[in-house]
RNA sequence: GCUCAGGUACGCAAACAGGUAAAGCGACUUGUUUUAGAAACAAGUGUUUGCGGGUUCGACUCCCGCUCUGAGUACCA
């Protein structure tokens, strides 16, 4: 390649400057000469960058990728992932998908399907408010710059969209919506017993409620909200200042940027989306999407069954008035202070619960510790609050924990059980509390050895496990299966399933314990501290007098803004750098920044100070997929008619990286917006296919000790900090190798000069600490935008994660100066025309039969989403055609409108050129004739037990008897038969002939 | 540790309700033509499907075990 890039250089009449600023400076990797095409030459060769944008100007000029108004026949709405409009641009991983989609989109189009295909930004988020705080410039100037350039370059590639209806999360009128959605989340509640949201005007109230009177009322249905506030401890940033969600938290760090995290309380707006955690989960079935992201979404949602447990733990003199109150009363929706609540999913395991676990944030911690272990008790508490999840995580095996001295008692023996606080129990899940039974949980085992607490096995392993009983019964082992029930009084002898099932009979009967659902969804923390996001709805009532002395205090009612009232714009701020504090020099959100007349509006005399948090990301991206359909209505989010009309979504692409968050909340979103009337579908996303991402080209890496000396990559092991070193710890230095000095050993590579020393070979994840992004707008310049299309889909399979490799562009390039110069005479300098073998010829069988082949299997592999292989039939067909001398313009004329999907510029150019003025998008899709696509000959293989010996050339089609006859006469099996005795044929018609013979 | 995906030529890949292994692209070799260089055109090279076993007339495809790579996840009671 330098040597290619030197020749050039010495070039008099070439643009040295040029070529060194595209090509090597700027973006680091070689340019092919063939891109500095002179734009002078007028036609004959294949010239993109000059036909690509003279069709997006077209199909720009002329609407022809507006979405129908009504839609006649089927309908199709294939949807990208929209992407965050960062300052980078676009990267080659984003026209992977849309490209995909597009290709779907015109497909559809030229079967007659009225298509909604549409492209839009999700433009809140952190870095336009870090460049914000950095440049002192409005996140929303950024913002709308870095839009304008995405959509320049999604112009560039040439899709498909319907450009009338873009839209971006940060448009005031679509933010007015967000909020809107916010305030019918606000307003709703979820009735478990109907399993669907209501109006909060419908809660029933209980009379107790209603008789502590209207402040009593209103906290009760804020219990209820799907929206609601809490202090909650939360992941706080110091350097971000803001909350993230334990989603954003990676290994204790900021998931953007890096940064550590600590626990704090706040006041967090949060979504009640456990609520709908067991419909998000069986809805699953209804959609078209693969069993891994089923899968993971299940996972995410982690339903569990089991029981929740009272353990009595008030004074031992009234615990029999407790036990009949309870079993009168039965089991209470909250527990009351006298007890310790646990959840579990092993019930029948109570008999061996010999000690209970709280975690170090429970509310029971003060109450019931013991005055001598106070002081281990505050130790330890601190230490664990200090804490970060990464320490937690690390000493994961290492259990530690301290005794409470208190103890509470077992409901099914009444035996006094040891209290502990320890880590391992999460405050977050179940009650966060739990009773041990070290027999039978790994966890409780390792605690229970570390503390010398009792062992007391109650389930017998099943036989055929490899568990020792004498073991077992000595507290030396663990066994967390399902097995028989011993040292469990009545309960003896039943199996674990039985045993469940009575022993939560026989709690509920006494009011000690339930059946409980658990599930590892947390609901959702939905507020940041920052600035760049939607602005919440909500105002909250301040102390009217105070307010009027000049003080701020919050009487804690909330109330919505009034829809007529949205949008809440956010407020002008002057200073972005500025750091807000509060009176008690708390942190503040930057919207405290905001002037008077913004923070505290009145409303009938009262004044309310308004939510200063702002909505996180995802906010606007859960429903995104709605405004599309009706862009620009201002009286509702969608119109309800509309809505029936195009949703679901058909066909949803986008990364991997959202397939648990983002499809969660939106779908939590839409189920909501369902309950409450406003949507008519249960499932925003039909079919969803999640690409593959796109690597790095192939690097191999080497390891050098510090003389300088190779070292073997087998050799070679990682530090904590994931440096390599070498067997003795030395640090050693990662040498890139040139793919040149590199040669396959076995399953490795090894070096060229010495073939003991293995090199690493692996494609990385692109980034810009790497140096190995490719920008999509040199490729485009480079190679033209039909090429970087048809590269992006030639790579492989579209849901694999594939290496990028320059070597591939400039094939699929090469593929499109075939396809040209196939119909175009490049002989002719003058000006465009058809190459003179193209011509009204009768097509020949074997041409008749190569275009209905073709038709077929592109047609076939588009629906499959294969585009990798309709790519290589298509060049199959070029391959052929070239060698023809007469090229039928019947036969040319369906070849293009197949090309048209994957390469729109070329296609609409050569279908010009065949004589068409429309554009082809929406001509009709070429058909097949199943009949024409049979060969007139085949040949199929004739095996002796099994081994291919000989083949015979039939007809497609002939019967097995024929077959079997043919294939005796043949000569040479014939000669191999010869003395023996068949003892089966297996003849499968158009395939094989196989004769077992001794 | 667990879960998932995957291992086919030098690289990317195709075929898999079991039936001619390598379609297609790149790489490589040779030739033709044109050439300042590139390009174009033509012909050709390569291996048996990570390893071991099983089922079968027949296994890349199904089953069992192992191994390697990648991704996700992490005490969820």
């Amino acid at each position: 390649m330098f040597a290619k890039i030197l020749h050039f250089a010495e070039q008099p009449d070439f643009d040295l400057l040029v070529f060194r600023g595209i090509g090597a400076r700027a973006f680091g990797f070689p340019v092919f000469p063939f891109f500095h095409y002179e734009s002078k030459q007028p036609v004959p060769r294949y010239n993109p960058q000059e036909i690509e944008p003279r069709w997006q100007k077209f199909w720009d000029d002329q609407h022809t990728f507006k979405t129908p108004e009504k839609i006649t026949g089927e309908k199709l709405y294939a949807l990208d992932m929209f992407p965050y409009p960062s300052g980078d641009g676009l990267h080659v991983g984003h026209p992977e998908g849309y490209t995909a989609t597009d290709i779907v989109a015109r497909h559809a189009r030229m079967n007659g399907k009225s298509v909604l295909h549409p492209m839009g930004f999700d433009a809140f988020g952190l870095p336009a408010e870090e460049y914000a705080i950095k440049t002192n410039t409005p996140p929303r100037v950024s913002t709308e710059k870095n839009i304008e350039n995405f959509v320049r370059q999604l112009k560039m590639l040439g899709f498909s969209y319907d450009w009338q209806r873009q839209i971006s999360t940060t448009d005031i009128d679509y933010v007015r919506w967000t909020q809107w959605i916010f305030t019918v989340l606000f307003d709703t509640w979820y009735d478990h017993s109907q399993k669907t949201g209501r109006p909060i005007s419908e809660l029933p109230i209980p009379d107790d409620v209603t008789a502590a009177g209207p402040e009593e009322v209103r906290k009760y249905q804020d219990d209820f909200r799907l929206a609601y506030q809490t202090e909650a401890l939360v992941n706080w940033c110091p350097k971000l200042r803001t909350v993230l969600a334990n989603e954003e938290v990676v290994d204790g760090k900021s998931e953007v940027g890096g940064h550590p995290v600590v626990r704090k309380p706040l006041r967090q707006w949060m979504l009640r989306i456990t609520a709908y955690a067991d419909r998000l989960e069986q809805d699953l079935a209804d959609v078209d999407w693969s069993d891994g992201i089923k899968k993971l979404q299940r996972d995410w949602i982690g339903r569990s069954t089991g029981a929740e447990v009272d353990f009595y733990i008030g004074a031992d003199d009234e615990i029999d008035s407790w036990k009949s109150i309870r079993s009168q009363k039965g089991f209470p929706r909250k527990p009351g202070d006298d007890v310790l609540r646990v959840y579990t999913t092993r019930p029948d395991t109570l008999f061996g619960a010999t000690y209970m676990v709280i975690a170090p944030e429970h509310a029971a911690v003060d109450k019931i510790t013991t005055a001598d272990q106070k002081d281990a008790v505050k130790t330890y508490v601190a230490a664990a609050a200090a804490k970060s999840d990464r320490d937690r995580q690390d000493d994961k095996t290492k259990k530690t924990g301290v005794f409470t001295g208190a103890y509470a008692t077992n409901p099914v023996n009444g035996k006094p059980v040891p209290i502990w606080i320890a880590d391992y129990v999460l405050a977050t899940y179940g009650t966060g509390a739990i009773m041990a039974v070290p027999a039978h949980d790994v966890r409780d085992f390792e605690f229970a050895k570390t503390f010398g607490i009792d062992i007391v096995p109650v389930v017998s392993p099943p036989e055929g496990t490899d568990i020792d009983m004498d073991q077992l019964a000595a507290g030396e082992v663990c066994f967390a299966g399902q097995g028989t029930a011993i040292n469990s009084g009545e309960y003896n002898g039943q199996s674990t399933a039985e045993f469940k099932a009575s022993i939560s009979a026989a709690l509920t009967k006494d009011g000690v314990g339930n059946e409980a659902v658990n599930y590892k969804l947390r609901d959702w923390l939905f507020s940041r501290q920052r600035f760049w996001g939607e602005p919440f709805p909500i105002l909250h009532e301040l102390d009217q007098k105070k307010y009027a002395a000049g003080e701020v205090e919050f009487t804690g009612a909330v109330r919505a803004v009034d829809a007529t009232n949205l949008p809440v714009n956010l407020p002008e701020i002057e200073d972005y750098t500025a750091k807000p504090d509060g009176d008690g020099g708390e942190y503040q959100p930057p919207l405290d920044l905001a002037d008077r007349e913004w923070l505290y509006p009145v409303i009938d005399g009262v004044t309310y100070k308004r939510e200063t948090n702002t909505m996180p990301q995802w906010a606007g991206s859960c429903w995104y997929y709605l405004r599309f359909i009706d862009p620009k209505n201002d009286s509702v989010f969608i119109d309800p008619e509309l809505e029936k009309q195009w949703m679901p979504v058909d066909l949803y692409i986008g990364g991997a990286e959202h397939a648990v968050l983002h499809l969660l909340y939106a779908r939590f979103w839409h189920k909501v917006l369902f309950d409450r009337g406003h949507l008519q579908s249960k499932e925003p996303f039909q079919k969803l296919v999640n690409q593959g991402m796109i690597l790095g080209d192939v690097e191999f890496t080497g390891y050098q000790d510090s003389s300088g000396a190779w070292v073997s990559s087998k050799d070679v092991t990682r530090d904590e900090e994931r440096k390599p070193i070498n067997k003795a710890g030395e640090a050693l230095n990662l040498i890139k190798v040139d793919a040149a000095d590199v040669e396959k050993s076995g399953e490795s590579f090894v070096l060229k000069s010495d073939a003991s020393i293995r090199i690493d070979s692996r494609a990385h994840k692109m980034s810009k600490s790497r140096g190995n992004v490719v920008n999509p707008d040199v490729i485009v310049k480079d190679f033209g935008a039909d090429s970087l299309r048809l590269y992006e889909m030639f790579m492989g399979p579209l849901e694999q994660a594939k290496p990028w490799s320059m070597k591939g562009v400039s094939g699929v390039k090469n593929f499109l100066d075939r396809v040209w110069r196939l119909l175009v005479d490049d002989q002719n300098e003058e000006a465009l025309a058809l190459n003179a073998a193209v011509g009204d010829f009768e097509p020949t069988e074997d041409q008749t039969r190569v275009l209905h082949q073709t038709i077929k299997a592109v047609s076939k592999d588009i629906e499959k989403l294969s585009f990798n292989t309709a790519i290589a039939r298509m060049m199959e067909f070029v391959n052929f055609f070239t060698k023809q001398k007469q090229r039928p313009q019947s036969v040319m004329e369906p070849f293009v409108l197949l090309l048209s999907p994957f390469a729109p510029h070329i296609a609409e150019e050569l279908w010009r050129l065949l004589g068409h003025q429309e554009s082809l998008a929406y001509a009709p899709w070429p058909r097949f004739d199943e009949a024409l696509t049979v060969e007139s000959t085949i040949e199929i293989p004739v095996q002796v037990l099994g081994k291919i010996k000989s083949r015979i050339n039939v007809a497609p089609g002939t019967p097995k008897d024929e077959l079997e006859k043919l294939a005796l006469e043949d000569e040479k099996i014939a000669e191999l038969l010869a003395g023996k005795t068949i003892v089966k044929t297996i003849v499968v018609p158009d395939r094989l002939v196989n004769f077992v013979a001794k």
